[in-house]
DNA sequence: AAAAACCTCAACCGCGTGTCA
DNA sequence: GTGACACGCGGTTGAGGTTTT
């Protein structure tokens, strides 16, 4: 398809065309394609002017980022994703942009619907904020740790071919090696055992997050749940998040997990880490 | 089978920041 | 210094799809 230039020439305010909002059609999504593999990113009014779209150049820019770009990445969020995702929101708060850097072909639109409508919908079910302690301290000690828990078992059982939304580690890996400057979450967490504000700048080897997760007596999170060290909220950055009491976190969430048996059920996707019962374990004791 | 409730996610909006003349 | 413009980010919305009643 010819990418029109004609209109290039003559230029019309926003405001002065009757700018086209809404979903992109086929041929809009084509002429953007186009402009941009001929004159690259960026310049994002020219392009809309340019390729004859009529559309602003905020919406191109967020049509091609979030949608039309080769190496976006569409369908599910991995058990892997989801855990970087927790490690990161916990240490970085809303920072979606930065947290999507982590996850190559993830766009911080994605990440953000995922953020509101999977975790925000646990934290309501808990009848606690996001923002809380106490869903933090079930994030950190509960759900993150049933997290590499359930992708170690998906990785040494079988490969988890045909389950829901199942990136396969080897996926993760190749993500790495595209993109050699991305670290794995759980690596970073395990060689920066307390907040750290250079951590924007640090460059890790790749590490492979299939052999951390095969020794768990070595991993992260049951070192760090056992001895009191580790995943530290950040209180440098700009996320809002306190110091806390972490040894004392560990006892309460550990006192949760005693309360019962199967307070966490198997299941392929984060939310069938939930169950009504260990909902309702969690709602006494955050009432407690 | 139909209506209501709920969920997902693409897209928009407002604002802050950077750059340049 | 400052105004105009482009860009990027985070918050929010709403259409369409799915599930529940």
């Amino acid at each position: 398809m010819e990418v029109r230039s004609s209109s290039c020439s003559s230029y019309q305010s926003e405001e002065d065309m009757d700018v086209r909002k809404g979903p992109w059609t086929v041929e809009e999504d084509s002429l953007l394609i186009n402009y941009v593999n001929i004159h690259g990113e960026g310049r994002w009014n020219t392009a809309a002017r340019c390729a004859g779209l009529n559309r602003t150049g905020k919406s191109c820019r967020l049509r091609w980022l979030n949608y039309l770009r080769p190496d976006v990445r569409r369908g599910n969020i991995s058990l892997q994703e989801q855990l970087l995702i927790l490690e990161l929101h916990s240490r970085w708060g809303n920072r979606w942009s930065k947290i999507a850097q982590e996850l190559p072909g993830r766009t911080d639109n994605e990440i953000k619907n995922y953020w509101r409508t999977r975790v925000q919908k646990h934290a309501k079910q808990l009848k606690c904020d996001v923002n809380s302690k106490q869903f933090r301290d079930v994030m950190r000690y509960v759900w993150i740790p049933r997290l590499v828990e359930r992708i170690q078992a998906s990785n040494s059982d079988s490969p988890p071919q045909g389950q829901p939304g199942a990136a396969t580690f080897s996926s993760r890996v190749n993500y790495q090696e595209d993109n050699p400057a991305t670290e794995s979450a759980s690596e970073w967490v395990d060689s920066n055992p307390l907040p750290d504000s250079s951590v924007d700048t640090q460059v890790s080897p790749v590490s492979d997050l299939t052999t951390e997760c095969q020794n768990p007596q070595s991993g992260y999170y049951s070192d760090s749940v056992q001895t009191g060290s580790g995943f530290y909220p950040d209180n440098n950055g700009s996320s809002s998040w306190d110091w806390y009491n972490y040894g004392q976190g560990v006892q309460d969430v550990q006192g949760i997990e005693q309360q019962g048996d199967g307070l966490l059920s198997g299941g392929d996707s984060l939310e069938e880490l939930w169950n009504d019962e260990s909902i309702l374990l969690l709602q006494q004791h955050l009432m407690s």
